[in-house]
DNA sequence: GTTAAATTTGTGGAAATCCACAAAAACCGG
DNA sequence: CCGGTTTTTGTGGATTTCCACAAATTTAAC
């Protein structure tokens, strides 16, 4: 093996051309990818590639999927560890078949990957060397790419601010401004906030760049960040925005705890709002989201979204109310007065039963009690507050100032 | 018969002194009544009374229910009617033995009555006639009184609207008020207020006055009327003051209705409180729930109470909120679309199922659907509205917004 | 006008609710 | 400590809900 030897020494044109070489070095198909799995370039003469390959290329980045599943195998971790080769052996499910990879470094940080699928035969240990060689020498073609995406980053960034504070004129002006970009945004959008639990670093911002520009789950045609907040701007596909974005949620808090080891990360998303001009309505709404969660904690956990907030929407406003008129609900001072005297707990009862949407059994499980107890004591609740329950406007509205006392207490 | 002789003729020192003398002439207990059937005088030595009598005189008043059973059995109407003397068979449910019963007239108007128990006798017509000579007779006594109390019953009118404006001082200054007048009133209060469909005539102001008088459901301490008002303090004595109320009020109605033929009688109360000095705020209530009531009218047909308005109690707060901000529910809209385009009664289909305590079986009849039908429809709601229907914050929302958009629509 | 989709109605079985009634257990005031 | 009240737990049976599945009907779309 002669350690000198480059075979990717000299000039190319294009990553396409490199690619090109590349492949016919290492008698494989080549396919070289940014830090995001986005496509850059991929060699063309090539007779066979697998599934994962095919549509890789045809979609312009690696699918969802695919990165899932490297992640879990380990082939990514690794890649973003260490500047050597990584094989990797099939995985059925996803259509990939056997192939080598390296990373593309600058500096400390990783730019790129080329992908080699080892079709019919296996890369020798020299061909493995070459193949850190080839990441050498894909660098600065990639850095390039990388520097004037940066340019534009900031361009698009600015238009997004002017969307989400509202320093926009008119609609036509949005799409104007879009389409200079070469952005094809369309409506409806909404705006999710990640919260983080202190201010971002460098490293998280990666991260946390590099998840979103992963997902597939639903397009994410702008973010930014400021202070301690992620700021997207989310394009849901389905005709249930809602449902898609909590799932987009969950499954990003999951891969930066599982991926990255980032814990506490708050979210809130607003109204999915077909004009650009209500962007800043849903931002609003999304902070809206956040600080009541901050205030709620527990109660709200699981809600993410400015509509599952239901009837905190509007407790800023109800509060306001009560503490500047006498605005007292005598059946909860009843049951509050009762619980004090006689250590019981009806409040929490009949809250908890709400909390379960009136289901008996599991409120009685939640509770630890008898079925019946709760029975009984949801009768003593109507007897001591003269409450009738089988007045839904009634309970509601016992339901809300318990909730409102809880809130008024904590705000 | 002498058409001429009268056994009554002569003044009396008191009205116990006339009691005795016509038991002396006819041979019987008697008692006097004003126009409220609140006891004036009746006569000492008698040797046998039904238990109406007893209860009567031990009460300073007669019973409710021996009203009741008097105006069912017609013997009311009739002395209202002429001053013709009344035989009364026994009713045994409310222990009245046999008697007759004369109204004493002042002009015409009835300011009173006589009462004549037969005890081991029948009174002869001759006996018949003397008793209209005694009611003759009665009047001036009776009217004097009247007057009295007419008096008095300035002052207190005058002391109630202070109460009803918030123009009192202090707790103890109206409790001096009251102890000066005899007043014997104690908390906890309820104002409740009666309106009519048009301004509240003489005749009707007393035949108001007079079930308002014998009425001995719960205490009501003091009323006035205004335009079409009715004004009332009261004063619930047992643990379940609402209740109370609302049996009250329920049974006023029937008694407006059938005695006098006035229908159309809207009403209100509001809180129970404690305190003299919130007495305006519960007047205030008392309005609150009148003018929801014109707004909504069938949605709170059968609720009185402020306590029993629910989530309306805040409706007007919320609406104004609505109005100015840009305050829109997804949800809805996307419902009222569906509904549109489909001629579909999704939002109406929601709205009855939670009208109706969210009972499938009930809601269903009342459209007249399968239950079946509606559980379908039910979850084609949450598809389209992204809704969780086990999530009884989103329900309550939802609800809220349904019923605030016809509030608006009316408002 | 045919086909596909959406809506309504039906059936059946497991689970849950509702209700009345009653036996324990805990609590309270004298 | 007793006796009465309140609270908890239990039992049983009629009714209702929940769910899945399917037939019948209506509506919408091409």
């Amino acid at each position: 093996m002669r350690n000198d030897y480059d075979p990717f020494r000299g000039e190319f044109d294009s990553l396409e051309e490199f690619a090109d070489r590349v492949s016919d070095v290492l008698r494989c198909p080549v396919t070289i990818e940014d830090a995001n799995h986005r496509l850059i370039a991929y060699s063309a003469h090539d007779d066979y590639t697998d599934p994962a390959r095919t549509a890789t290329i045809i979609s312009r980045r690696v699918p969802e999927k695919v990165i899932n599943s490297l992640w879990k195998q380990g082939a990514i971790p690794a890649l973003l560890k260490s500047r050597e080769p990584v094989r990797v052996p099939p995985i059925e499910d996803v259509g990939l078949g056997s192939r080598v990879a390296v990373s593309i470094w600058k500096n400390d940080e990783v730019i790129g990957f080329i992908w080699v699928l080892e079709t019919n035969r296996t890369l020798t240990p020299e061909e493995m060397e070459w193949l850190k060689l080839a990441a050498k020498a894909a660098k600065n073609k990639v850095l390039q790419l990388y520097m004037r995406k940066n340019k534009k980053e900031e361009r698009v960034q600015e238009l997004f601010w002017k969307l989400l504070t509202g320093h926009i004129a008119t609609e036509d002006e949005i799409r104007a401004h879009l389409a200079a970009m070469q952005m094809t945004a369309a409506p409806p959008f909404a705006v999710v906030v990640f919260r983080f639990a202190a201010d971002l670093t460098n490293e998280m911002e990666r991260q946390i760049s590099y998840l979103l520009q992963t997902t597939q789950q639903l397009p994410l045609p702008l973010y930014t960040t400021d202070g301690r907040d992620v700021i997207l701007l989310a394009a849901p596909k389905t005709e249930q925005p809602l449902r898609e974005l909590q799932r987009f949620i969950e499954s990003f808090a999951a891969k930066m705890k599982e991926r990255f080891h980032i814990h506490e990360v708050q979210c809130g998303f607003g109204g999915v709002y077909g004009g650009y001009r209500l962007i800043e309505k849903s931002y609003r709404e999304a902070l809206a989201v956040l600080a009541l969660k901050e205030k709620l904690g527990d109660e709200i956990k699981s809600v993410y979204g400015y509509a599952q907030l239901g009837i905190y929407q509007f407790f800023d406003f109800l509060l306001e109310q009560k503490r500047q008129g006498e605005w007292t609900n005598p059946a909860l001072t009843k049951l509050q007065s009762y619980d004090q005297k006689h250590q019981s707990d009806l409040v929490k009862t009949f809250e908890t039963f709400f909390d379960h949407n009136e289901n008996v059994q599991e409120t009685a499980d939640v509770l630890n009690v008898h079925p019946n107890t709760l029975t009984y004591r949801l009768k003593r609740i109507a007897d001591i507050a003269e409450l009738d329950l089988h007045d839904m406007n009634q309970k509601i509205k016992l339901y809300i100032d318990i909730k409102l006392a809880k809130y008024e207490a904590r705000g």
